[in-house]
DNA sequence: AGTCTTTCTTAAGATATCTTAATTTTTAGG
DNA sequence: CCTAAAAATTAAGATATCTTAAGAAAGACT
């Protein structure tokens, strides 16, 4: 576990063998069954978690008690409730596990510390955070532009991972749509 | 305006007064006139900006020639077309100012630079970066929760100096609807 | 294998939003 | 001030998407 780590951090910045182990020694280990939630609403979200093996969603209750995803992550991903997390404020969302998961679980008061520590670490979030802010940006581009079939299209070819590992209602979910519609889409497109 | 910078920059990250000079000698400083572009589709945006005073909108050509308006900014934030901007690739937007605007320009050369010299730099544009995503995040929470209607009632009454500043028929392209429909939508609500 | 739960499909009617096109109002420049 | 350009409104018809409700299919657990 500690190699993947040691992995994906370097594709970042490069760290040495020491700076991993000492970073890695304030990461904690832990496992989610499926359904399992990683963070539930109205409470604060103390971690960021690298996913190690596995999927999770984070999503909120609408006013009438829907389920609304607003991302997915999977293996090499970090997943939080970033205003929560970042701002420590009650969040709004839940974190649960779509598989059983194994996640490393940064926590906001190691992660301060660490930045002291290792400026390095501060440039690897930056630049990670960069990419998730256009990765996000260019989300709402695409939602802008594209119908909801072609917004399928675009996940089923995209995200190819996705749509095997998660079930359709919550792709539905993700893409802004009601199941009922996705399916008459997808019928459509034979 | 270095003493903008100065109280802005402190908001973040407290900053020696010498190195707020080292960092303000990197900044140029340029004027646009109303409709005068900052960036044009297909040019690789060089900086980023940070509004000293005035208006700019990030927009797009849809496949219909249409504008879509997908970030404005006001007096003391920056804007420039991330993707761009981060990777260094040509844009897919363009960059022009609503009002007559002056902005101080941030090279990306520069800023690699600073980074390098001034780990605090680094420190308050992941901080500035992270409250990008958040705010991103939010909209696209918001949009997904509401109707165009309450989308109008949230932006006039979240960003009130925005709906004097900016015409009618750029709100509705940033809000995503047509100009025809948010008419509709005020008419409906007197 | 059998039952209970979860997920997916189908269809009819309702609604939000867009399209087009014409008209009115406001703003900017000589 | 006057006129041209820009912006906002109005209305009718078209379309995408949702709602509700019911039934079919697939999966999970004894």
């Amino acid at each position: 576990m500690k190699e993947q780590i040691k992995t994906y951090f370097n594709r970042y910045v490069t760290f040495e063998d020491s700076e991993i182990d000492a970073i890695y020694s304030k990461l904690e280990e832990k496992t989610f069954r499926k359904k399992e939630f990683l963070l539930t609403e109205n409470s604060i979200c103390r971690y960021n978690f690298f996913i190690v093996k596995g999927v999770v969603r984070l999503f909120y209750l609408d006013a009438k008690g829907h389920e609304k995803i607003t991302q997915f992550a999977i293996d090499n991903w970090w997943i939080t409730h970033m205003e929560s997390f970042i701002q420590q404020i009650p969040s709004t969302q839940y974190l649960q596990a779509i598989e059983d998961t194994t996640v490393l679980c940064l926590s906001k008061s190691n992660l301060e510390t660490l930045y002291k520590t290792y400026p390095k670490l501060e440039r690897m979030f930056r630049l990670i955070t960069e990419n998730m802010l256009i990765a996000n940006l260019r989300k709402s581009d695409i939602y802008l532009q594209m119908k909801s079939k072609e917004r399928y299209s675009f996940f089923v070819e995209k995200l190819p991972g996705f749509a095997q590992r998660v079930p359709q209602y919550m792709i539905a979910s993700y893409l802004e749509i009601t199941p009922e519609y996705l399916s008459e889409l997808r019928r459509q497109r034979i």
